[in-house]
RNA sequence: GGGGCUGUAGCUCAGUUGGUUAGAGCUGGACACUCAUAAUGUCUAGGUCGCGGGUUCAAGUCCUGCCAGCCCUACCA
């Protein structure tokens, strides 16, 4: 019996274009909803732009346009991104349409009727400049704990947390205004409430990884569940509260209904119903998400589904992180790499491929090393796969496929049998296995035309019924090679569609051999990857973050750029030759005048104990001398001390500008001690 | 600090309900072949299954204690 599957991917936010980090999972997804597709579920694979949010606004605002531009910008490009992957929703909606507004109105009445929305006022750091609030990433200051400068408004490097109103000289990064403490009015869900339900739902349901349920019911489940601040005061970027004028439903509220209101839309458009989808019992729901999103989907989201009468999630499918190399995506060493830039110098079959040979059930980051990459898809789908193609496909263009399907030792009937394990893999989404499995029929398939010799056979024209003997052999290993791996790899089965005459639409297929047909001219399939071509893909990388940093940091102190170009940087060194100059913390002992001379004052500096030294420093327009006396400042301590009219000069004390009154001597934070190198 | 996961050949991983000499692919080495995208095939090398106890006729597989790595979360599990 087929079964009906609604699929959603988590909404990309319309803050920023897609990366190959975000692509692990609509990967992850569009390989599930292929499989199901081809083994003939009735699936549906739905997904939207996540529009809303102050984030949104503030970027519009920045770039001097409206929020609905900058969506349907970021949209677009988010779809063209997904397109040039290969991964085909069935629909693609955004949360910023009438149909989501009318939906959030329904779940909200749903609250409101279960007696689980509840007010309160809370004090929020606000920014006068930007007319905005502030979440806690937008706010940046100095640790009241331990005083560290510029850290983020929850938690500080050093591992202290405290409330965005306790830090210290606070400035909103949106407008380095210094943000104040405002009261507003938000409304809450009463999550608790519907605690009873979501304990069964968690244990019970199966809906759930075990290490995910597991980790709710000791992190979140055995307390009391705070309540849900849902709403923000405007100006906000979003839907407008209908009973509650000035209030704005949460970015978080109205994205996952997102996924209901997307389905709402292709209904429209294709005669259906919403209740057949949403409120069915014949009908599974599966979203795939990402670990950084969990509580949302499986607390919050399951409790208002439950409330608003849709049916709940049949699964939850959660995977971890990408990594490259082991360690984190980092804009700096370029392996923060855009969707857009991958496709520009590489196939996306071979991520796709990388990927399903990596991805397992788990919650687990997935690691992307360059060189298992290269090795990975250069061995597997070029060596074995493609290249069993490649071998024959010369010689069937002309003897054409047998009527009868050849003794091959089992061979076919062997890789037709371990279709149902490859397709248990697939449904279990452990595509790690499934590729596993497939491969060990790919293993198995080249000795075979290695030990008919085909190239033999074509020299004596006695043999040719042989040679096409082989030839439909091992086609039709290769095909069902090409079914099995149609979900990871659409545009491979479309070539050996083409190559054998007939389009591969279904797993069934590769339960029987193709026979008696006569094959296209062979073309060339897939490249090998070339390793230079993904360090070009890193280069590139690195150089737009580098591009972005700019127009980041810039803005928003609206800083020139014109030091940097009057003095551009100096050569790369190599930390030892940094390591040669030491810099010391010193303290100004004393400060004179250099009667004779215009621009100096002679300083006497300590670096703790008993070691002075003697430093002229041009400082002369900028500092009055009694106002450095006690200061602490850095220093070169190791140049070769230099003699002057006036004495010798034993080190210099470091400072920026361009000389003449501009200039700014480095202080050091409170607590430095004279003496300590800087590193 | 707490919770979870992992630790098997140089690398990526399989190892079913504990049962004969622990497997695959890649890499390395030797040879062969030439149909094929220097692809392929045959053979081969390489492991005290993280470490120590225990249960058992028998443990990579179960129990326990350590150690290491990763993830999550932190004076709340």
């Amino acid at each position: 019996m087929n079964r009906r599957l609604l699929v959603t991917s988590a909404l990309p936010y319309a803050n920023g274009p897609i990366h190959i980090g975000h692509l692990v999972e609509y990967l992850q997804t569009d390989i599930w909803v292929r499989f199901q597709k081809l083994i003939g579920n009735r699936c549906l694979y739905m997904c939207a732009d996540d529009t809303h949010g102050t984030a949104i606004m503030i970027r519009a605002r920045k770039e001097g346009r409206s929020e609905e531009e900058l969506i349907a910008d970021m949209s677009q490009a988010h779809q063209r991104d997904f397109a040039g992957f290969g991964i085909e929703f069935d629909h693609y909606g955004s949360t910023n349409s009438d149909e989501n507004r009318d939906l959030c109105g329904q779940f909200w009445k749903s609250l409101r009727a279960a007696d689980l929305v509840t007010e309160r006022s809370i004090e929020q750091l606000y920014d006068p400049e930007a007319e905005t609030f502030l979440a806690d990433r937008f706010v940046r200051g100095t640790c009241p704990h331990c005083g560290l400068t510029d850290q983020a408004g929850d938690n500080c490097n050093n591992g202290h947390t405290y409330s965005p109103a306790e830090l210290i000289d606070p400035k909103s990064t949106l407008s380095g205004a210094t943000p104040v403490l405002r009261e507003a009015t938000h409304l809450f869900v009463q999550l608790e409430k519907l605690h009873g339900f979501l304990n069964e739902w968690v244990d019970q349901s199966g809906a759930l990884q075990t290490e995910i349920a597991n980790y709710l019911k000791g992190h979140f489940l055995s307390d009391d569940l705070r309540d849900w601040d849902i709403s923000r005061p405007a100006p906000y970027f979003g839907f407008e509260i209908p009973d509650a004028p000035g209030n704005y439903w949460y970015v978080w509220f109205d994205a996952p209904i997102g996924y209901v209101a997307t389905t709402q839309q292709w209904c429209d458009a294709n005669n259906e119903k919403l209740a057949d989808w949403w409120n069915s019992e014949d009908t599974e729901i599966h979203h795939f998400i990402g670990k950084d999103i969990t509580y949302f989907h499986t607390l919050f989201w399951p409790g208002m589904l439950k409330t608003a009468g849709f049916s709940l999630p049949t699964k939850v499918h959660i995977h971890g992180f990408l990594t490259i190399n082991g360690e984190k995506m980092s804009k700096s060493t370029g392996t923060f790499i855009a969707a857009e830039t991958f496709l520009k110098h590489s196939n996306p079959a071979y991520l796709r491929y990388f990927y399903a040979s990596k991805l397992t059930p788990r919650v687990e980051d997935l690691d992307l090393s360059m060189d298992e990459f290269v090795d990975k898809v250069n061995s597997d789908l070029v060596g074995k796969v493609v290249n069993l193609a490649s071998r024959v496909g010369k010689f069937a263009n002309s003897t054409g496929l047998s009527e009868t399907y050849p003794d091959d030792g089992g061979l076919f009937v062997n890789a037709a049998a371990a279709g149902e394990k490859i397709a248990e893999a697939y449904e279990a989404c452990d595509y790690a296995r499934a590729m596993r499995l497939i491969m060990e029929l790919a293993d198995a398939a080249n000795p075979f035309v290695e030990h008919a010799k085909p190239w033999e056979m074509k020299k004596d024209e006695t043999r040719q019924d042989e040679l096409r003997d082989v030839c439909t052999v091992a086609l039709n290993l290769f095909r069902q090679l090409a079914i099995y791996l149609s979900p990871v790899l659409p545009e491979l089965a479309d070539q050996c569609g083409e190559l054998l005459g007939e389009k591969i639409v279904s797993w069934d297929q590769s339960q029987s051999p193709l026979l008696g047909c006569q094959p296209a001219k062979f073309k060339r399939m897939l490249d090998r990857v070339q390793k230079e071509s993904l360090e070009k893909m890193i280069e590139e990388s690195k150089d737009n973050a580098a591009d972005d940093q700019n127009a980041v940091t810039a803005n928003p102190f609206n800083d020139s750029d014109a030091p940097l170009k009057e003095e551009p940087l100096a050569d790369e060194i190599t930390i030892d030759e940094f390591a040669k100059v030491d810099l010391r913390v010193a303290r100004v002992i004393t400060a004179e005048h250099v009667p004779e001379a215009n621009k100096l004052l002679k300083l006497t500096l300590s670096l703790g104990g008993e070691e002075r030294r003697q430093v002229f420093a041009g400082i002369k327009a900028a500092y009055e001398p009694e106002a450095l006396v006690g200061k602490l400042v850095v220093m070169v301590a190791n140049l070769k001390p230099r003699k002057m009219r006036f004495g010798m000069s034993e080190g210099m004390v470091a400072a920026s500008g361009p000389g003449g009154a501009d200039v700014f001597i480095l202080g050091v934070d409170e607590g430095a001690q004279p003496g300590q190198r800087v590193h």
